[in-house]
DNA sequence: GTCTATATCAAGATAGAC
DNA sequence: GTCTATCTTGATATAGAC
């Protein structure tokens, strides 16, 4: 999808610039940044049409013209975060002297920074699909290098990660947990085999 | 709450027997049965009042005369599950002579036979105050025991042990990923600090 | 204890005029 | 491209009769 130049409809590409964003429409990304301050202040059950309509100052049944459905729009939030995570991450990893501390933080950093968001990229069944193409890939790249290519060790880190971390979002530890050391501890711990 | 002997309206205990359930009326049970398999079968979007009563053989407004509301039923069936993994994780842990593997074994094991409990569970901050006493609690002493005791081990290997299940729940592994191996690797890594 | 009737609210999406 | 108007669906919850 989104491979032919002259595309009509709902994935117009502006040829120049790199990312999701730049490949929509200005009126359609003016309301996907639109959604993702929505979503990240309010909560995923304000990301509605309607309130989404408010916010970009038009109606509801307008949105439909820059974006097909709903699930196009949640689809176009979760490539951006993919591609922020993509970047993040590698930036992270790179010319760090503990590179799998390094990448730990920068996942917790942006799922605390953007806990909505966060939850729609991981809470649900992904329908990669609608997803723009790569961006899951390219985020799940740096730990792969960290592990040395060992893609059990990736995903059981990635299960530990993603474990501390929504717990933490749900609130889910005891009110006074010292989630650091906890992290601290999970990582030594994968360290061993590394 | 609950420990009044002569409860009125919507906590009226049945003196003996144990478990959430032996604490309701006879029809609440009945009411929160029916609501754990709706749940189980057709998804948490199912589980609304008037559904609910449809299997139940009532109207929704009739629900009301034996749970306070839909929270209130969410607990119950929150209470419930919590009660049951307490009783399946001290199963698996006594008397294996890899505690550590059977428990997780029995984690996935509960999550992958009721995935909607579970994530009714674990997906969202819990409302602590509407459990049944002690239920949150008892379901995590297995694990705690077999960490001796060390809680920020048990805190990561949790983390770990919720990421893998929910993440695969959600579909968010590869097709054709070894979700045996991955999990395999993450508990070696764990018992090292054992 | 169960019912009917209703209040209240909100959602996603489309038709057709301008 | 945006609008008004509307369709369709569904939710939780309460009042008051029986």
């Amino acid at each position: 999808m989104s491979t032919t130049p002259a595309g009509r409809g709902h994935d117009l590409p502006t040829a120049d610039g790199v990312g999701v964003l730049s490949r929509l429409t200005p009126r359609a990304r003016e309301i996907v940044q639109a959604a993702r301050e929505l979503l990240e202040r309010d909560g995923p059950d304000a990301l509605s049409m309607r309130r989404l309509a408010d916010r970009v100052g038009m109606r509801a049944s307008s949105i439909y013209e820059h974006l097909r459905d709903k699930q196009a729009l949640e689809a176009a939030l979760i490539s951006v975060g993919f591609e922020e995570q993509a970047d993040l991450f590698a930036n992270a990893v790179r010319g760090s002297d503990d590179p799998l501390s390094a990448l730990a933080a920068a996942y917790r950093d942006f799922a605390r920074r953007q806990p909505h968001l966060y939850r729609l990229m991981t809470g649900r069944p992904l329908r990669r699909d609608l997803l723009a193409a790569g961006v899951e890939e390219a985020a799940a790249i740096p730990l792969l290098r960290v592990t040395g290519g060992d893609q059990q060790l990736a995903r059981a880190i990635w299960a530990f990660a993603h474990g501390m971390v929504i717990l933490e979002l749900n609130h889910r530890f005891p009110p006074g947990a010292d989630l650091d050391t906890a992290w601290r501890t999970g990582l030594a711990a994968f360290r061993g085999p590394l």
